[in-house]
DNA sequence: ACCGGAGTATACCGATCGGTCTACTATCGT
DNA sequence: ACGATAGTAGACCGATCGGTATACTCCGGT
């Protein structure tokens, strides 16, 4: 017999652990949720979690590094889907759109954490790193559109992307991302994209 | 005599209280910050906390309360200063660019508090009077300029004021104001705004 | 002269924090 | 049959959390 499918059943104590992080550092903060709230979450023991972590510091690295894989996977595929770069920079948007739609949704997990560290934090790198591969993606799309001044257009773009994830966390306003993709519509037609 | 002067020096611990909360919570977070942290801060006992402000929930809200109306007057009196609507609702911009100047500048306290919140949390209310009052202001400002759909160009005017407080914050990025501030020429002129 | 309000310092409370440690168990491949 | 691996439960640690209580001092108004 091959490798038998019912160890699929069997999720490691390290995956729920990170599932647990996941609801709880998203929808509660990091600061707010405790150690013993999310092995408590995840029906593991506290050893397993500095086991499979070493510390808080790490599994909250290790929360927001699989959120912003999982972005990058999602967009990756919508991107496929469009020809022009005018409709992947829309679809940047729509993939907002769709998630603010979501019940729970809170904003950016990225800005969220941001506002909670105290500086010189450890986990701020992995921030930076979401942001640098989005703003590098708008980057490219801009460039591609012919726009005039690509560098000012992809500025204002992150811009929209980021007040519209505000919004939506602040205000409940599931209409943020599509006042975000008029706005964009807009700027890349003052910036003569294609 | 008439009331002394001499009284004046006398700062009142309630006031040193706040200013030491205004340092405190807004650079480093409100969670991250305990009590005695801010009492020692302030130079002040702990029951005189207690007395003036009867729990830390309640100083966090005169802590952004204060920082609220602040701004209100900040603006008003930078408001004052222009005749024309499309100037006015620059000068909101304006007003951003020159506090992301400042050494410390770590982006909208309401936003940062927020980040920290646990849901139905108290705080939240001063969060959303201050946000209220913003997207108000700029609501009347879009209607005075004649645009053709004011409620949507307020929506994404609102959005680069986000997306710039965002900027600055995360990305250490002085210039978001500056960018927002030109997004918001393009998308004035896009709706017909004089 | 005296009283009350404001402020002080400090001890204390139960709860929770992040983290360590011991001792035990179930399952695996060899 | 065996050791290695991964996991379990739970006691324990010092520190800190928000908050309360006690007892004292200082000062201004009547």
């Amino acid at each position: 017999m091959n490798t038998k499918p019912i160890v699929l059943e069997k999720i490691s104590a390290r995956e729920r652990l990170l599932a647990a992080a996941q609801e709880l550092f998203y929808e509660e903060g990091i600061n707010t949720v405790g150690i013993d709230r999310v092995i408590e979450r995840a029906g593991v023991a506290k050893a397993s979690l500095y086991n499979a972590f070493g510390s808080k510091d790490e599994l909250i690295r290790a929360y927001l590094t699989a959120r912003h894989e999982a972005r990058v996977s999602r967009m990756t595929a919508r991107l496929a889907k469009h020809d022009s770069p005018r409709d992947k920079i829309l679809s940047v948007f729509d993939d907002m759109r769709e998630n603010a739609a979501n019940a729970g949704y809170r904003g950016c997990a990225f800005v969220r954490a941001n506002a909670e560290l105290r500086s010189e934090d450890s986990v701020k790198s992995v921030c930076d790193v979401s942001r640098e591969w989005l703003r590098s993606l708008l980057g490219q799309l801009t460039a591609a559109t012919g726009a005039r001044d690509p560098a000012s257009l992809t500025r204002q773009l992150v811009l929209l992307y980021d007040g519209a994830a505000v919004s939506s966390q602040m205000d409940g306003n599931t209409g943020a991302a599509q006042s975000a993709r008029e706005a964009a519509i807009s700027l890349m037609d003052a910036h003569g994209a294609t």
